[in-house]
DNA sequence: CGGGATCCTTGAAGATACTG
DNA sequence: CAGTATCTTCAAGGATCCCG
């Protein structure tokens, strides 16, 4: 891969569409959550906590959508549906907790850098 | 780390700050270019393509609060502004790499699993 | 050339209410 | 319980003009 053209716009369109997937608000931390184990519903909103049932079933039909999670749905009363990562769901969580591990490594030289910039800048 | 209690708010933080850098737009974009070496404001406007100024702009400003790259003014005429990664710049480009890469690898069974779906949901 | 300032459009996200 | 439907808000992003 030579410096000054990294990639063109075949793999550019490829990058951005799995980043603006996971790079939305909710989108890490579910598959994150479901890392551990299928979890249904109601237990995934109420681990997140700060998320709208909306923006969760909005999150979760996107991760179905591109393979990320499988959905089953248990017809009993009152309704019961199971969040589960995929294989591929599973692969995307390495480059994704590697990217997490980094961001709670380097937290800190972040915010003294946006410190030091804000002082610096008024 | 024991399952069911991934990363509790704290870390959590951390990560959505980074991640929310990371996952705007043009970040990512920009970072790949500046890994190849030190670039002009309008070089860069011209390499990355579909990019505003403003949004250029703004992209740099927040890498630049955030300890990721610097800015080097040189007060000649026309005016000539170079963008470089700092340290901590390159080395984010670790995991944004990896995650760039994995993208790249898996993007065909992302589409895939989107046909099926939407062609299922019909 | 490298922006700053302004206006405008859009879509993401939240709140609320209702339903099988 | 697990959604769907609707409305509203708000900020990201784009277009344009101007300036040192």
């Amino acid at each position: 891969m030579k410096p000054g053209h990294i990639f063109p716009t075949e793999d550019c369109r490829a990058v951005s569409e799995v980043l603006s997937r996971v790079g939305d608000k909710w989108t890490v931390l579910v598959v994150q959550y479901l890392g551990s184990g299928p979890m249904r519903f109601s237990e995934l909103k109420r681990s997140i906590g700060g998320i709208s049932q909306k923006m969760l079933t909005t999150t979760l039909r996107g991760l179905e959508r591109d393979g990320f999670v499988t959905r089953t749905v248990f017809p009993t009363i009152p309704p019961r549906v199971d969040y589960e990562l995929t294989q591929l769901g599973q692969e995307l969580l390495t480059p994704v907790r590697a990217l997490g591990d980094w961001a709670r490594n380097n937290i800190i030289r972040i915010r003294e850098a946006r410190e030091r910039f804000d002082v610096t800048s008024v």
